[in-house]
DNA sequence: TATGAATGAGTGTTCATTCAT
DNA sequence: AATGAATGAACACTCATTCAT
């Protein structure tokens, strides 16, 4: 680790600000949010955020690349080793939403926030998130190869479709009130895609 | 000026800012455009914009009413006397995406836009989008009921998933600078979901 | 007059501001001053400056040239009708020094402040204050053409000579605290500039 | 590490930070350079600087002082031995350009950035500024007990005409980007103020 | 001495909203 | 109803200065 790497991890300051940011665009969303908020949140002057960020976009765009990398190590890790492509899928669709669970206030600030900074739906080409994106893609073309999905629909269209449910109903769940079982959900999610595409073949 | 043509000058006036700060919040954003921006769109004075909205979150919230009006009113219209299900489904599929692609600003700022306002996700209750949520999950209930769609799967959770897909996809159509066929996802995605649901009940 | 310069004129904020700035930079100095101190100083809102002025850079730069103007309107009409060369420049000093007397925190934002805005000695180009330069040329030049004037020195230089023993001398008196009689200095510089110019043709 | 060679490693860092100040503050202005600029210019800690000067005020103030201390030693060093009051106007003149055309840098901060700074034309004495338009007025009173400058004139005004004179020539000088015979000007403004001064007795 | 990370007060500028006309 | 000049609160960002090492 460098010199400078390992002071900016081992002083934590960077980790407690990537946090209380975090929390903070969570309860009162990104605009509306101050650098003084998060300062405040995270036990540090305010001018020490702009010692570690360029600016308030930048801490977005860190949040949200700290998080993919985060999203796509796990996922990396959970499915190593499985080979079946049906599991696989269904393996992501279930990680992704117990990933959402474990840490809603990022999930919040990830699917909402982030597409408010016009400089990340505009400017910023999101080149994490396309990883992601690309992850699912990956296990969508294996099973066409395979022939254990259907080799109908464009995997392009498909990793969107399945990126857009997980996150809409993961959202939905981080912000109602009432927290039911979203385990529960993770299997009705699994059943309804894998079966779409598996059936689709067969037609 | 007779009463009835002041009111429609009036209604004239409305329905300008209404375009004009759709238009506006599209290409800027929503934090990111003025009150000046929008009357300069207008072409109306800033405060005449006061005297039709209660305030800048109003203007937001009016664009998402009366639009998801015109979706609620449009699905209406197009589903009227089909009685299969399926096809109800696969209709609504289609229509919402080329709505999406006929309204592309207002898919936009109903996408991204509205997630911002922290009116809106925390403290305001959307029944408009609500009411169109239930559109999809009565379809998804009469299936159920007649046997079409398998029962296992929680209509709240599907109709959550229906909607994310499509307004992820259609998203990424709006921002996506190369403007393919949208009408072949359509198909694909109504395929996905159709074969999906029907296929689970046979398990 | 037109209608938007009447609104400027009329209404007063302009000038109201313009000397609320021109009293507290030549109080404070430009870079120490706040825009809310000019504000409260003109008595109107902080947002109003902005309706009037660019940024305070402008402001500084619209006191500048609105003086210039003013010095070289003086002047026009003090000199007009002599033709007197001698006379002519004579009276220059004399005036220079009244209207520093007349004007002091005018002159002395002239002095000094303007010369940190690093947009004034920098990017800048100075027209006005060019244009009373060459106010003080053409005199030289017109003697020189006459005989009066020796012509041995290059009249570029002798502006900035003459310029700047005014801007000092004038400048000096402006800051002490004993203000003793200006009008004295004037004709001891008079004398010297004008026998200077005048003998060194018979060397 | 000696003592002596420790005290001397002071004193290169000292001056050190003076030369990078200068040149800081020439090129970007005093307000707009940052103890950080300066710091970097001069190779050393920002904290460093605080052990050589009180503030950053105190940094302007240093750099002038040790200037004028320079000016009147040179000065001293060049007159000496020369008694005729004409041959000393002449040269003291002659070498104020030459310095300026020397030290340029210098030359723009003494004249430009010095004046910004509320604590100098306001609550700063200026005791060396001071030290040095007496040594010219020296030269001026000799002339007048001499009787070979005629005595009209107030010696504390022909200091401050001649001081301006040389400081808006040498700066107007140093600024333009086309450099000519600054030597050339020192012959032309000497001319002017030495029959200036001479001539008025003969009147 | 020397460092440079941390601080937090300070400021130019924006912009939603109001209100006299 | 319509205007748009005026307001002033709010905020991102800077930077002189300090101090623990």
């Amino acid at each position: 680790m460098s010199e400078s790497a390992q002071k900016k991890e081992e002083s934590g300051k960077y980790n407690r600000i990537i946090a209380a940011a975090t929390k903070t665009f969570a309860e009162k969303g990104f605009f509306k949010s101050t650098v003084s908020d998060v300062a405040r949140a995270a036990e540090v002057a305010e001018g020490t955020i702009y010692l570690y960020f360029k600016n308030k976009d930048d801490l977005l765009i860190s949040i949200f690349e700290s998080s993919m990398d985060m999203f796509i190590r796990e996922m990396d890790q959970a499915l190593e080793g499985i080979t079946d492509v049906k599991e696989r899928l269904r393996r992501l669709i279930t990680l992704h939403l117990s990933l959402v669970e474990a840490h809603r206030e990022l999930a919040q600030v990830l699917h909402i926030e982030l597409r408010q900074s016009s400089m990340f739906m505009r400017e910023y080409t999101g080149d994490k998130l396309k990883q992601y994106l690309k992850f699912i893609q990956d296990i969508i073309e294996a099973g066409q190869a395979e022939g254990v999905f259907n080799s109908n629909a464009d995997p392009y269209v498909l990793r969107r479709t399945i990126f857009g449910a997980l996150d809409e109903v993961g959202l939905k769940w981080v912000l109602s009130k009432r927290k039911g079982p979203l385990e529960q959900f993770s299997k009705q999610i699994a059943d309804l895609f894998l079966n779409g595409l598996t059936q689709l073949k067969e037609k």
